[in-house]
DNA sequence: TTATCGATGGTA
DNA sequence: ACCATCGATAAA
């Protein structure tokens, strides 16, 4: 079956792209978290288009990794990070701003890759920080109300640019999660090193 | 440069 | 009482 006739499938002046199937998202979760760098998010909503290149993400294992919100266990909260891979889980954290994630692994699994910088590509209004999880979605107009969205559609997807530069990956330790003892310090964040649009180095 | 703190509100 | 953040301010 052909995709719907609305389907977005090139960028004006920036070449075409391709997109990931569901099986991209189905596997290793730290797999998934390297190879979304260099990828683009794309935003799109009546009469907009925002095009960000990926640049930093982290990895959440699961309810066995006491960083990942799934170790708490299943709350109407995260409910989405413990659905279908491919899909989106966005919360709110400290009331003001709102997180993308990526679902990955099979359902039921609990893993996702948050996102945690991009570079700006296309589409934006005018110089727009997108360095931080926090910042991005303010950016990429992302809150709530795109829980659980299904990356492979229209309104949020992930696409792979059709030339894309070449890079390479930094691992350090997550941001902000020095409460997870020993998992705190596995290198589970991974950045493209020469990319200055990293939320901090 | 690093350190600290307030904003702000859902969640458990 | 926390918290996968951010921006401002102060100290050094």
């Amino acid at each position: 079956m052909p995709g719907p006739p609305e389907t977005i499938r090139s960028a004006p002046g920036l070449g075409g792209f391709a997109r990931p199937d569901r099986a991209f998202f189905d596997r290793d979760t730290e797999q998934v978290a390297r190879d979304l760098l260099g990828l683009w998010i794309v935003r799109s909503s009546p009469g907009t288009l925002r095009i960000a290149r990926i640049v930093e993400t982290e990895a959440y294992l699961g309810p066995h990794d006491r960083a990942s919100h799934s170790s708490r266990g299943r709350t109407p909260r995260n409910r989405s990070m413990f659905g279908p891979p491919g899909h989106a889980y966005v919360y709110q954290i400290y009331g003001l701003h709102f997180c993308l994630n990526v679902v990955t692994e099979a359902e039921g699994h609990g893993s996702a890759v948050l996102i945690r910088a991009v570079e700006p590509v296309a589409g934006f209004p005018g110089p727009t920080n997108t360095r931080g999880p926090g910042l991005l979605c303010r950016a990429l107009s992302i809150d709530r109300t795109l829980d659980g969205t299904d990356l492979l559609g229209e309104e949020l997807f992930v696409a792979i640019p059709d030339n894309p530069s070449p890079f390479h990956i930094v691992r350090r330790p997550r941001v902000g999660v020095d409460y997870a003892g020993a998992w705190a310090r596995r290198l589970l964040r991974f950045y493209i090193q020469a990319s200055t649009w990293v939320s901090r180095k």
